[in-house]
Formats: structure tokens, C-alpha cells, sequence
DNA sequence: TCTGGGGTCCTCCCACAT
DNA sequence: TCTGATGTGGGAGGACCC
């Protein structure tokens, strides 16, 4: 999808069209989202923090964003891609890959079905989309980029649309692109690339397999060594299991007070537990993430003997790993996640060596009633007693606060 | 310039078992 | 009984993706 949560946001906003506008985080410590190809005229991009693109672009209207919003209308084009193959596997909320293979009998070439797609999700959603289309899911990517509309001084230029990079074909598109367009090179990887001459794809292809391990370690040297050749083996995965179930929360102002972060760390164990039931699944592993506010990052993580997918047993685990860590110099951002993640939600049974004393384990049957109320009267109907505030319960929910605290 | 949130995957180190 | 090699799982950190 073209700048997807903003052309979400100017379906309700049509005085803004063809205007910088960016969804993101409004405050000091909010990063940029996606911008309008207006914005990215004046070199606003994603990830950037957003003082940075209010002085690139102070015209630019910023929107908070809706996460539930993208969430809903992504899952309506999800479902329009799998009446074309049952073989969809989504890559985030706004990319996905289908193997059409079992399709083409149907209903055409590849280049024939991105032009229906395109036009359906068009029909549908009001939405523009550019689709790529190739022998490996790498190059379809790559392709599907480049079909992506021109970003230009004086706004955006028409895109391909839809790039097909026929069999035969795909090093000569490859080996021009800069290195940075291979999947995993990032900052890092890029900087220790270039250090033994690599700047494109091209480049990289004609060193020794060696030569490039290297510089950049064994598996992911021999995986950009195989990229750079075009070769990506991996299948279209629909239905991909979740590995982990994580919250995080970058404060709006460091914390110091060990109450106030344990009272963070029921929030976000509330709706991590809250998530993984709902998924019907659970975890063995609990990791804490403390940032401080020099950006040092610390994680501490404890297994346990069964799966675990209650908000108040991931808080007690979470607590005692939060007891390795000395809050003073100022919490930035604290997270909870749960890993190790298995659909056998059934309760480990452990032996009680205290002789008897009360432990924080509860029967399943109180998360089943909260979950019941939560069901019928909505997330903050009920929640730990610990949460109540002034302004009542406040419970913590996916994409509350996903570009940062707000201003 | 000053860096979000939710993820995946890899590497290194260590402890422990064989 | 001791020692070294090897495999494995847990824990921590880091790079990268959208």
C-alpha cells in the first residue's frame, strides 16, 4: 500500500490531499510514521524523529494516527488477497506477499492479476497500491518498491504501478541497486560492506562467498551472498505462528520511582496477557526491556517451568527481573514480553515448598472472568486494582501509543 | 538530529549434561 | 576420578524490518 496510514487518514480528511501531512508521535520523543509524498518532498521519511520533520517541514499537518483504524482496513485487504490465493502471507499491516502460482490457470499471468488486485483494493478501500511481481518473494519485494510513485522536488510522480521482473531477467534489475537494498543490510551492515568495496548489489555479487562472510559473519554473509544472486529460497508462508507478545512504553519524562515503574509493568502485563489469550496461546520466557535516558538499553529475561499467559503471574516474574535493575539514573522506556510462545495454554501444576503460604498463582477460571467482562462491556470495564486512578481504570491496549508519548 | 513500537533472527557467552 | 570435547538451552545484546 502507497503511504498507507496516511491515505487511510485523507479518506476522512479530503481537504488535505496533495498537502504535507504526517501520522506519527506529536510530542518531543515521537517519531514519524508515514509521510504524505508532499511531506517527503522536503525529506520527512518514516522512523525520523518528529522534531526533525517539524523543522524540515513546519507546514506539515500532523495526525496522531489510528491504530485500530489501519488494523481494521488492512485485514479487509488481507481478506480481498486471499479470494485471489489461499497462499497470503502478510509482512506487516500494509505488505503482503501471494503466490499465484496455483492461480495463474484462473486467472491470468502475474502482471494480469496484480492489475486486478490493484483495481479491486482500489474499488474497495479507495486506496492505491503498487505490486511487484517475481520468481522469489526478495525480488518481488524489491520489485514492488520500485513500482512505488516517484518522490520528486516538486511532488510526487507517477509510479510503474506494477513492475514485473520477468525469469532471466532479475540480475540485471538486481545488480545496479545499491547495497542497502538488500534485505538485512542495514546501517551496520552497510558500513562494514563498504569497507571491502561494496556499494551495489552488483558489487557484492562478484566477491568470494569467503570474502563477504568476513566481513559480515557466517549466516548473514552466505544469506546477502545468496541474495545478491538472486537466490532466496524461502516459500510463501501463509498462517506463520507468532514467536513473541511483547508491550513497551517510551515515557513522556524519565522515570526514577520504583512504584510508578511497577505500576507501568502491570499495565503493559495486563495486555500482553490480555493479547496472548485472546490468541489462545502462551509463553515460558518473561524478558523485561529498561532504556534509560542515555539510550543504554538492559534486558533481563527468566523462564519458566510451564506456559504462562496471565497479565498478574507475566507482572510477578516481570517485577522480580525489574529487582536486578537499579532505576536511578532515569527510565526512558520499560517493556514486558512474553517468548517461547506455545498453544499449550494448559497451567504448569508446581509443587508448593512453603508449606502451604499464598502464591500469586490464581485459578484460570478469574482470567476467563475477566476476560468475559472485557468481552461484553469493553478493555477498561475491569482490570488490576493497582491501575485505578483518578481518572478511573486505565489499562493499556496494542497501538495506544505506538509512535511515541504525545506531547 | 536524536532517536516509537512490535516484531524476527543471529551471535556470543555461560552453565550444565553427556 | 578427573579432564577435555561437544551439544544444548538459557540469557543478554544487537541488527534489522515495517
Amino acid at each position: 500500500m502507497d503511504a498507507f496510514f496516511v491515505s487511510v487518514e485523507l479518506l476522512e480528511r479530503p481537504d488535505l490531499v496533495g498537502k504535507p501531512v504526517i501520522v506519527g508521535g506529536s510530542g518531543n520523543r515521537g517519531v514519524v510514521a508515514a509521510a504524505s509524498y508532499a511531506a517527503r518532498a522536503f525529506g520527512v521519511h518514516s522512523a525520523m524523529p518528529s522534531v526533525r520533520a517539524r523543522r524540515l517541514c513546519p507546514q506539515a499537518v500532523f495526525l496522531p494516527g489510528n491504530h485500530q483504524l489501519y488494523s481494521e482496513v488492512s485485514a479487509r485487504v488481507m481478506a480481498l488477497f486471499a479470494r485471489y490465493t489461499p497462499e497470503v502471507e502478510p509482512l506487516s499491516l500494509d505488505e503482503a506477499f501471494l503466490d499465484v502460482t496455483g492461480a495463474m490457470r484462473r486467472l491470468g499471468t502475474p502482471e494480469s492479476i496484480a492489475h486486478q488486485i490493484r483495481n479491486e483494493v482500489f474499488a474497495q478501500e479507495r486506496l492505491h497500491c503498487s505490486v511487484g511481481a517475481a520468481t522469489t518473494k526478495f525480488l518481488a519485494k524489491l520489485g514492488s518498491q520500485a513500482a512505488k510513485p516517484k518522490i520528486t522536488p516538486t511532488g510526487p510522480g507517477p509510479g510503474f504501478e506494477v513492475l514485473v521482473i520477468e525469469p532471466g531477467t532479475e540480475l540485471a534489475f538486481l545488480h545496479p541497486l545499491p547495497a542497502k537494498a538488500l534485505w538485512g543490510v542495514g546501517k551496520v551492515t552497510l558500513e562494514k560492506l563498504q569497507r571491502i568495496g561494496v556499494e551495489t548489489v552488483g558489487d557484492l555479487a562478484a566477491l568470494p562467498v569467503e570474502t563477504v562472510i568476513g566481513a559480515v559473519g557466517k549466516a548473514h554473509g552466505r544469506h546477502l551472498y545468496d541474495l545478491a544472486h538472486a537466490r532466496d529460497p524461502r516459500q510463501v508462508e501463509a498462517n506463520l505462528a507468532t514467536k513473541s507478545v511483547s508491550h513497551e512504553e517510551t515515557f513522556a519524562e524519565d522515570l526514577f520511582e520504583r512504584q510508578r515503574l511497577d505500576r507501568e509493568l502491570v499495565r503493559m502485563a495486563d495486555s500482553v496477557g490480555n493479547r496472548l489469550r485472546k490468541s489462545e496461546i502462551a509463553g515460558r520466557t518473561v524478558t523485561i526491556k529498561v532504556r534509560f535516558g542515555d539510550f543504554t538499553t538492559l534486558t533481563r529475561s527468566a523462564t519458566q517451568s510451564g506456559p504462562v499467559d496471565s497479565g498478574a503471574e507475566i507482572a510477578r516474574v516481570a517485577k522480580t527481573l525489574l529487582d536486578q535493575i537499579d532505576p536511578a539514573p532515569g527510565v526512558r522506556l520499560l517493556g514486558v514480553g512474553v517468548t517461547g510462545l506455545t498453544e499449550d495454554t494448559s497451567r504448569q501444576l508446581t509443587l508448593d515448598l512453603d508449606g502451604g503460604s499464598a502464591t500469586s498463582e490464581r485459578p484460570r477460571e478469574v482470567d476467563a472472568a475477566i476476560d468475559d467482562i472485557r468481552r461484553k462491556f469493553g478493555d477498561g470495564s475491569i482490570g488490576p486494582a493497582v491501575l485505578v486512578d483518578g481518572d478511573g481504570l486505565r489499562v493499556k491496549r496494542k497501538g495506544d501509543q505506538q509512535w511515541g508519548p504525545d506531547q
